[in-house]
DNA sequence: TTAACTGTACTAACACATATAGTACAGTTA
DNA sequence: TAACTGTACTATATGTGTTAGTACAGTTAA
């Protein structure tokens, strides 16, 4: 399901940008499958189409899509790519995170504890449906 | 040594922010030590006196400083709750983020590796310098 | 006492990014 | 043909960040 937060710092461009990829790469999103058109998409958020153009855009530039003009925009066929990137960009963001946290005087082992609760719960269920 | 990025997205204020609170509570400042006045900081870093200033009532409202009008800003004695709170706050990124991390495709495995990394390198020095 | 510092509180102006509103045009589809 | 689609504009509004300038009261040292 495609969402924005108003209440967001982030702007709504780039929460829509950072939700489809993420919803593309994690498999939520089918290669080739039709995404909503720029003004449905608008009409169903209640925000400007101008916005989403915007996102839809910029994610053309990052291959994540492609667009048919007349026809509509698609979820590139080859997202494996965008799926490795996006994994290295959080392994990074991560290891920038665990310096910060050693430095502010977090111990390993409260680190170990919390990787035992996040690999602890099993992976979500995948499916073709764009709204789950 | 306090410094700000021009080329950050994050507003200078908010850097300020940040760097001063870090170098508090991780013992590069003393307690009580005497910062640099609104103006000479906004001298020396060649940025407007009321963004410092923006900066350093931030601080004073989260008890990380305190001023003496007429005086100056010092760090607050009392750094041991920052501290505290720091913590609890990179913990609670962290664990964000290691939950990204794994919606990636990130093994726990390779998590391990980043905590060898992370924990392998020695504690850097601290001194009541302010310039290190 | 005076001069030079200090924090603090304003107003005004500017730049920039974000978002909206409206219009237009060409390609696609039923 | 009608109703979709993407795309490209211009114009406007808004909020945030930053700068510029002024002013006033408290502190400190000569």
């Amino acid at each position: 399901m495609i969402t924005v937060d108003m209440r967001d710092r982030k702007p709504i461009y780039e929460q829509l940008i950072d939700n489809i990829r993420t919803l593309a790469v994690q498999g939520y999103l089918q290669p080739d499958e039709h995404l909503p058109s720029v003004r449905q998409l608008a009409a169903d958020l209640a925000i400007n189409p101008n916005t989403i153009q915007k996102a839809y855009a910029e994610l053309e530039r990052q291959n994540v899509i492609y667009a048919l003009p007349g026809r509509g925009n698609f979820v590139s066929p080859n997202i494996g790519a965008i799926a490795r990137e996006e994994r290295a960009r959080q392994l990074q963001t991560l290891r920038v995170q665990l310096a910060f946290a050693r430095r502010a005087g977090v111990g390993r082992e409260e680190i170990e504890a919390l990787l035992d609760e996040t690999y602890q719960i099993p992976t979500e269920e995948r499916t073709g449906d764009i709204n789950e």
